[in-house]
DNA sequence: ACAACCGGGACCTCCCGTTTTT
DNA sequence: AAAAACGGGAGGTCCCGGTTGT
């Protein structure tokens, strides 16, 4: 069920990846262990064996290391390979699902780290929320392709905006419990959003 | 149908709240004719015959005088002010346009370039971004406060983060075609999502 | 009159030049459109329907687009056609004033813009005052020619100075004002220059 | 004859001055020593025994430590100084005198090193290129106040733009020639251009 | 061999806490 | 005691030369 797997890439594709992934592993463990501020590049790559310089190369800023997801595509990718005749929530809700269940432990519990470390510090804050707005433009291209309409239709932006808004109405909670159950909350509050918002 | 007057404050408040007005009102004119960043504290403060250090007892930082905007109170009041039986999207939606509908001509002017500049500049696009995630906060509570709820219940969470969330997909749009109709738009999108969202 | 016809080069020269000069076109279109730095050469190219690397190969950075003037080479061609019994600063003012006027319509108005363009951006500021110094050198040379004297001569290097620096005093006022005559402008402070700068 | 004394301003101000000249020095001698590119700023400001910070408080870039000039300020104060019954030329002959006169052995010496080194590193080249055409704008101004003239009148600009076109074309010289006597030549120049530029 | 990748270092900006001057 | 100057250090950009994967 996955769906969320890609045809291996060459040995040099699959190597930058590692690297990427690691430096962002290094990095929030530092992060959380010292703080944001207090850990500098510099300490990172020492972690992660690379030089500042390489840092750079991979995360333009300190902030990208964190803001960084590489869920957002395969989210974007899942949606595209649901099956054509289910409406665009439920379609959504699976690809979700489907992302998130691929996750394994480790991965999963860096996801819940991220989302303290954005929470706490403001201008990591600031730049999800961009991310939010983005994502928006991305389903809204997505879902109006999958609905043979323009993006720029009112409908078509405004479903993306209000599952956007509900995943972000629900950010601050996951990140104040750190034991909550990410899937689980995201998937119960867009089966609410299908349900039509009842109070 | 305004709704939306409160019992009129004192003589101060009104000129603090004049000052405030004419200020951005200044400022914003600036921004338009030599650009945001070219555009000095000092030219705001001149253009406004207050001194530049007065500009910053209203306002903490350059952008803020494009954020602030004397709307979101308004509309949290306005939401406040719906008969208790309406349901809360169409409390929201009369709310907005009870808001909306009180503006003369030249705010709802202001409005829009405030909406051109916003989107053109990217500081200032992050920092409105930010005032939507506030937004969703005050929405829910408001909301929990009318359906005798916690607010943060998930359900009216969500529903909060779906209303800003169609908010924030049609910003862009208003902010592109300059004679739309802001308030029309933002109607019609809040009556879809009543609608539950069709396609 | 203009005197400043070469014989016609082959007929794959002016393809060249009708390429070059159509990418200088298209470049100061979109410029004057979108900004310099917000058009990328990408851009450029595309409008001009030529590949980037072909633009590169025509102008080597995105600054020599705009600096690229096929005037000096006219000048100069212009000045040395002048009746050798004339003195060097009428020389040049017919020089200049037979270069203008072979210009038609489209091409002045092109003129401006670049003055305008270049008169805004700093950098492109920087390159053109490079211009102006090779300016004196190639004048430097070809007055000499004239006078039979060594290029280093002071008084042949004094006078050539002297041509430029008008010239460039009255560059940013033409950029100014943008229905100014450029030919009439020039003329005017050559002939006060030939007159001995009186006030 | 000098006339381009201030009153002495406060201590700060003197230690202010000092720093800077000092820093200026050491920077020269090393380029001198070891090349423009290869000298670093922790190298000077080392050798100046300050701080890095402290080295970009007081020059803006590496650039800014070649290219800044004490002499422009006081070139136009001794201009301003001239007996106002001089004609222009004359004035700006005298003033120039005046500033050069008033230097001694090691300050015409770094004077000196200053063209060399601005004369064979292209960055400083350009940035001295736009010295001139601010040049020419102060020279404007204080021209138009001398003569009761708007600075934008074209004999004004003319003016001004002939002189630093004379200057300009005399940098190279001087720079080429490390023995040449810089006031000597400059004098000639303007003397030149007083006589109407005769060859 | 060719291009992508990487390490290293110079330049520059910003901020914060300390010292010095007034 | 307030203001100015300074030192130090982190973030970030750019380029060059060497290495490595394809």
């Amino acid at each position: 069920m996955p769906s969320v797997d890609k045809p291996a890439p060459g040995l040099r594709e699959r190597k930058k990846a590692k690297t990427r992934v690691s430096i962002q592993r290094h990095a929030l463990r530092l992060f959380r262990k010292r703080g944001y501020y207090e850990t500098t590049i510099e300490q990172i790559a020492e972690e992660a064996e690379v030089s500042p310089s390489t840092f750079f190369r991979y995360f333009p800023t300190k902030e990208d290391v964190v803001i960084w997801d590489e869920l957002d595509p395969l989210i974007i990718e899942a949606f595209k390979a649901q099956p054509s005749d289910l409406g665009p929530i439920p379609a959504f809700r699976n690809a979700m699902n489907a992302v998130f269940s691929s996750l394994n432990k480790k991965q999963m519990e860096e996801q819940k780290q991220r989302s303290e470390l954005i929470n706490s510090v403001p201008e990591l804050r600031a730049r999800v929320l961009e991310q939010f707005a983005d994502l928006v433009e991305m389903l809204s291209e997505v879902i109006a392709e999958r609905a043979k309409r323009s993006k720029k239709d009112f409908a078509i932006r405004n479903l993306a905006g209000a599952l956007v808004g509900v995943l972000m109405s629900v950010m601050p909670i996951a990140a104040e419990d750190p034991k909550s159950d990410l899937l689980q909350i995201v998937d119960k509050s867009l089966a609410h959003l299908e349900a039509g918002l009842p109070l």
